[in-house]
DNA sequence: TCTGGGGTCCTAGGACCC
DNA sequence: TCTGGGGTCCTAGGACCC
């Protein structure tokens, strides 16, 4: 039995925890550089603010009223772990989801519904985070309970079995299950997304009990095993477990828009070594090594009457390593005739592929089993945890406070709960 | 003027092995 | 005229997720 929990409009209530004067208001968080609508609340909602639309389509008399805030992302990532932490101490098998949705496992628990109630609750008391729980036999079951639980909790009283922002269709009967399963449309799925959604329209099932009830093998045949799945989940039958421990990555990826056009190479190669550092602070922060690394940049593709230019380029490394002084001169030597003249680059990237554990590695009988300086390295992630990011690093990146190719964040909040200098402060 | 940044999995097809 | 029967690995493309 599983049940998903997750934070509602959840940037937008991180924002609203230590900015009570956003309560109330039609607040929108946006993307990296500012672009688009990443998390509405319920008022920017009820504007017709859509997910994902950027934000210079909505209408300025809608903009007019909206409260905006840049993409904070350290303070959500610190949000989410207290929620976890709390989810942790109170249900003893949890899988972190996504930074705002964990799933449970509610197998031997009793009063089901009671114990979400208490648990979002808590929650609420403790952080400050609105959120609603789903439950069902399978994790896309739960999901669809959650979808109903936050539907109802905006239409307060439209459905019974969703009371107090939980709601559990694992108690319903039959018959109320179909109802619900009839009264959503396909595409809302857990699983199914657009493409799949029109491919299934067109074959006639529009809603989740068209499709839980379609015929399987043509189901299997047609989509192949992932939306099979889907379906048996639908049924009732578990085809997806639980999973505490995160699998390891496979890759690594850091890459950004940037705020402006660049032409200048030096800046693009000053933002080039910022991401494969970063990359690889990732990268040791998960114990893992690379074999690979790629990098990629792109031109502007909202201005075609420009000249677009695509470069992408990734190469082994001899053997695997996390040192970022290895990646930034594999990177440096990558960038010769990469870029090219008169062209004005928009986004750029850095990737680290074949990731692997160095205890797993098979071992090379005429030297090191990786190559670099781990030490160094995690001495110099130890100094720039406890005294800030960017504290020591590589010359490489530029070390400016304002680079070129710096993203547009207009309206960053401070990290309450991260950095002393950004401390909420109490008024006596 | 302005348009995000990450990830995963599956499948088909081709190259190669014995 | 007739041309085996297994495998693995890699890559690209296409879906999906938040």
């Amino acid at each position: 039995m599983f049940a998903l929990i997750d934070g509602n409009n959840f940037y937008a209530s991180c924002e609203r925890v230590f900015q009570p004067e956003l309560r109330g208001q039609p607040l929108v968080v946006l993307s990296n550089n500012d672009g688009c609508a990443i998390a509405r609340s319920d008022e920017a909602k009820a504007l017709g603010v859509r997910m994902a639309q950027p934000i210079h389509e909505v209408p300025p008399a809608i903009r007019g009223q909206l409260a905006i805030r840049s993409a904070n992302f350290t303070l959500y990532g610190d949000m989410s772990a207290r929620i976890l932490a709390i989810l942790r101490e109170v249900v003893p098998r949890v899988e972190s989801y996504s930074i705002d949705e964990s799933f449970l496992d509610l197998t031997g628990i009793p009063e089901r519904a009671a114990f979400c109630r208490k648990l979002r609750g808590r929650i609420y008391r403790w952080t400050g985070i609105p959120s609603c729980v789903g439950i069902g036999a399978t994790k896309t079951l739960a999901k669809l309970g959650n979808l109903v639980a936050k539907t109802v909790t905006r239409k307060p009283g439209s459905y019974p079995a969703a009371l107090g922002g939980v709601a559990d269709l694992s108690a319903l009967s039959p018959p109320a299950l179909v109802e619900v399963l009839a009264a959503t449309p396909v595409g809302e799925l857990w699983g199914v997304g657009p493409r799949w959604a029109a491919k299934l329209r067109g074959m006639g099932i529009e809603t989740a009990l068209q499709l839980r009830d379609a015929r399987h093998d043509l189901i299997l045949e047609t989509f192949g095993v992932v939306l099979a799945r889907t379906q048996r989940e639908l049924a009732g039958e578990p085809c997806l477990a639980l999973e505490e421990v995160e699998p390891a990555r496979q890759q690594i990826m850091v890459s950004r828009s940037f705020g402006e056009r660049v032409e200048d190479h030096k800046a693009i190669s000053e933002a080039f070594a910022t991401f494969a550092v970063r990359a690889c602070e990732k990268l040791r922060a998960r114990g893992l090594v690379t074999s690979a690394v790629g990098i990629f940049a792109n031109t502007d593709p909202f201005c075609p009457e420009l000249c677009q230019h695509h470069p992408q380029c990734t190469t082994d490394l001899p053997r695997p390593t996390s040192d970022s002084r290895v990646v930034l001169e594999t990177i440096r030597q990558m960038q010769r005739g990469f870029l090219k003249a008169g062209f004005a680059y928009k986004k750029a990237g850095v990737w680290l592929m074949d990731l692997s554990c160095p205890d797993l590695l098979q071992p090379d009988l005429f030297a090191p089993i990786t190559i670099g300086d781990d030490g160094l390295m995690q001495t110099m992630d130890a100094i720039n945890r406890r005294f800030g990011r960017g504290t020591v690093g590589v010359g490489a990146t530029g070390w400016q406070a304002r680079p070129q190719w710096g993203m547009r964040q207009a309206n960053l909040s401070p990290n309450f709960t991260t950095s002393l200098r950004d401390l909420p402060r109490a008024i006596c």
